[in-house]
DNA sequence: GTAAAATGGACTAATTTGGTCTTGAATATG
DNA sequence: CATATTCAAGACCAAATTAGTCCATTTTAC
């Protein structure tokens, strides 16, 4: 269905808030109450995107995130990847990790590369910079704080 | 996780057999067979693929499926629409079946708009005769099926 | 009228995804 | 050093989605 998961939405919104919040190290209790979310859920986010390398981490009492990379130099692409793995719409693609088991016969070998090259450009064009509004995005006055089920990110089939 | 699935595998499958094999009238059953699947299977995404105009259907007892429309001029985008309905990765998209409930507040408002119009003209650019490669499919001599869980364009996640 | 074929809907099974829980490891503080 | 806090990691269960099957209906050629 090409359709965008749950968890890529939360990075998003995740790495939205930290971007608004600057400097400031939040922990996954904090982006969970303030996104309405478990923060187990965060916690799972947030460890991707920490082995991704897109935020910084640091344990202890102290703890928290931050952003490693400026939002524009996140692209679409790189936090699909660090949620979801290696983008490849089918098996037939390289790289993915379910190589296509009739290889040398397969009539659409190497084609739907094509397609797969296609899709992950479009995703590599557009950086988050691009997605946040920043005169829209979290309203200084009062926080607006979208919920799972109303994310404006969140995800529905395609 | 920006998959393909399964049934619109199924559906280039089939497009890609209705094609190899020309003006000869195919039935569900023909392709079940072909295509090691369950003819009601083959029969559900004929359909799909029937009422978004791709084919050709006659029913009775000399009844089958044509191509309608020649290969070039198939995009991937269509079978994934025919199969799958409108391409839209997020609730924010306009003409999405859901929509995003926090629309004015939205931060992401319109944004997603870019992603989707970008893949979906990715998906747009190709057609089936860029993914078919005339000379490497079904191979006259004898014809290799590819089974469902061995199809070249079985999908897999991302 | 009968057989063969698509149509359509309902239902069940399988798979995937999302969310929760528990345990462990790192770190600042006193 | 003990403790509280925080991320790390994996196991597990629940929910949602997708795939597949079945059955009855309609259409058409013979």
């Amino acid at each position: 269905m090409l359709k965008i998961n749950r968890m890529t939405d939360y990075a998003i919104l995740v790495l939205g808030l930290l971007h608004h919040r600057g400097d400031e190290q939040l922990t996954a209790n904090d982006m969970a109450v303030y996104l309405q979310l478990n923060k187990t859920t965060i916690a799972k986010v947030i460890r991707a995107l920490s082995q991704a390398g897109l935020i910084e981490t640091s344990r202890g009492i102290h703890g928290g995130c931050q952003l490693a990379v400026d939002v524009s130099k996140i692209t679409v692409a790189s936090v699909v990847e660090a949620i979801e793995g290696p983008i490849a719409l089918t098996a037939c693609v390289e790289g993915a990790d379910e190589a296509c088991s009739v290889k040398s016969g397969c009539f659409l070998s190497g084609h739907w590369n094509h397609v797969n090259d296609a899709i992950t450009s479009a995703l590599h064009s557009i950086t988050l910079a691009n997605l946040f509004q920043p005169e829209a995005i979290f309203p200084p006055a009062e926080f607006h704080s979208p919920s799972a089920s109303v994310s404006g990110a969140s995800m529905q089939k395609v």
